[in-house]
DNA sequence: TTGCTGCGAGAAAACGTTTTCTCACTCAGC
DNA sequence: GCTGAGTGAGAAAACGTTTTCTCGCAGCAA
């Protein structure tokens, strides 16, 4: 039972009692019931009012047996990508009369499951990011967190909307765009093994790689952070390569700062592209050559997806991928001769 | 009533009925009450298991008086201060078992309050972050926000924990170290004029002069943004001061993106500061001098009182102010001569 | 006047838990 | 063998809503 504090919050009981009806109208009037007569919903609004009545919303949510709450569930809140994610999911949401409740699961994969069941225990849905859970695992997982929307898995799970950007045909134009300029040497500064992006990226190289039997590449171990791109300096250098692909702009923006300590120039010595266009791209020196993902707008459609599984509509759209778009800045240019 | 649908969720009462055991004893095992044979204490986990028994946390929380949520409304997710201050929260509470409940008012004062109060009836507490709330709104919010925790206000609020950066003393410490470097011209590229933290950096600058009244400065308009940066920069160039003091990294990045247009040497023809201390300041070209607020911990702070409020600890620490440390980088240097 | 319709509002059930109350039962002590 | 204490578990109340059910009453046609 909960604690009776002396003066406990006032309820709809409360108003019912002062404006001298039953708690049914009191409801009734709150939710804009009409058929309720004019005096006494004045009444009851009057007494709401007077009581600063707020209405308890655990116990609306228990009756109407939703939250308007929806959970998102993102490896790592420190990454440009997921707040952006998480900033298009709460914005879109918030028109629709939605919360987002946030589960940050540190990039501890082993966590990712867990903290998914608990958010959808709270929650009328999740959104997962869980680039790194196996595929094994998120199908075990799935049916238990319907409704449930995927983000950047390629995974396809029965019933469950999936949106994902098209990160192998995007590092492949990006990679056309260097050989384009006459670079023959290529590395990859690969994200990590297990991720599900990482594999896409692999996988399109790999189809880049068979139509460019001329072109060399490299991949040398990175991650998906600046520390991860300014590490990788040396190896990067010890490639011979002239062109850097790194996995994303977090770890080229890493990369390009060391390059500068390095005195290399770029793209002078060494081009670099990015991945994602996150906002600080344009504002690097130089800025950065990358591939847009326009990933505050794969959050909205995260949740129209959401929206439109609970709302219960019909034929909800399952797959959907969504092509990068190469932009071209001042850290790519032709290859040294 | 919730609809009926034709395979409802499980409840406790589908387990006590499957264990052969009344809703109660079922609740005493899931809670780990100990009063409950063990054999029968088996069989209630064996049926939950059988049956993947989802406590419902509304009717949890409904019971309980509590949700182990919490609110935080933010002014703009964008910004990466209050993205690091939810992180810092969201974090520190994880570790308490309380999730977070985001509220993003999208820069829209006015929303703030309203957003705050609906926050506030799902959880058990806000955390509230609106810098440019007018300080009688607060005032009358307060109470119905209890338990609440201001970040960033100077406002002192009854029985409620605030914790605020110095910027006052933050702004000092660069003016200080950009005329120790032989700066005389300085200017203050401003933040938005009804922000608190504007005010206090104003209030701060309007100290230091006072002090150096050698020194001269003017105030040019900003904003919070990149872009406000960036398109300040013929008024900070008509201003011809030789030292610019920004109102956050983000500002100062903007700025020093237009300056690099411009072919205008920083260091060597204007030295430039920002405040924040964000991640991406040390990637900036040249890397920038600042005054570093640890943002994160700021938050991870707001949680332990928000933490302490709801445990109902006497005695509460009302006032916090961290000190800015200033990290002198490669964006300052000595005046042009 | 009687009976039917319609409407407005109260009574009560339902949502899914936790917790207090109560009671049946066991066992020890006399 | 009877009483008292102690223990374990079921019954029921409580949390604060929404919604169905029901009923009283007014109005109207027969």
């Amino acid at each position: 039972m909960a604690k009776r504090a002396p003066s406990r919050r006032i309820g709809i009981a409360d108003v019912a009692k002062q404006a001298g009806v039953s708690h049914a109208t009191v409801s009734r009037v709150m939710n804009g019931n009409f058929s309720v007569a004019a005096d006494i919903a004045e009444r009851v609004r009057q007494a709401a009012a007077d009581l600063k009545y707020q209405p308890n919303s655990v116990g609306r949510s228990l009756a109407l047996g939703k939250t308007d709450t929806i959970g998102v569930v993102v490896p790592d809140l420190e990454n440009p990508t997921f707040q952006a994610i998480l900033r298009g999911v709460s914005r879109a949401a918030a028109r629709d009369g939605y919360r987002v409740l946030i589960a940050d699961s540190s990039e501890v994969s082993s966590e990712e499951a867990i903290l998914a069941g608990e958010a959808r225990r709270r929650c009328d849905g999740v959104i997962l990011c869980a680039p790194r859970m196996a595929d094994a695992d998120l199908r075990d997982l799935a049916p238990a967190l319907h409704p449930l929307v995927l983000i950047n898995r390629s995974t396809p799970v029965e019933d469950t909307p999936c949106l994902s950007a098209d990160y192998g045909q995007g590092i492949q134009d990006l990679a056309a765009h260097l050989v384009a300029r006459g670079h023959r040497r290529l590395v990859f500064l690969a994200g990590p093994e297990p991720s599900a992006s990482n594999r896409l990226r692999v996988r399109g190289l790999e189809l880049f790689m068979e139509q460019h039997p001329a072109v060399e590449l490299q991949t040398v171990p990175g991650g998906v952070s600046f520390a991860a791109g300014h590490e990788a300096v040396d190896a990067i250098l010890a490639s011979g390569a002239t062109g850097v692909l790194a996995f994303n702009d977090l770890v080229a923006m890493g990369l390009l700062s060391a390059l500068h300590e390095r005195g290399i120039s770029v793209p002078g010595q060494l081009s670099v592209t990015g991945f994602d266009d996150i906002p600080f791209a344009r504002y690097t020196t130089p800025t950065l050559t990358t591939a847009a993902v326009p990933i505050t707008e794969l959050g909205e459609m995260a949740w129209q997806r959401m929206s439109a599984v609970l709302r219960g509509d019909e034929d909800v759209v399952l797959g959907t991928v969504i092509q990068p778009e190469v932009i071209l800045r001042g850290s790519t240019g032709p290859a040294p001769s």
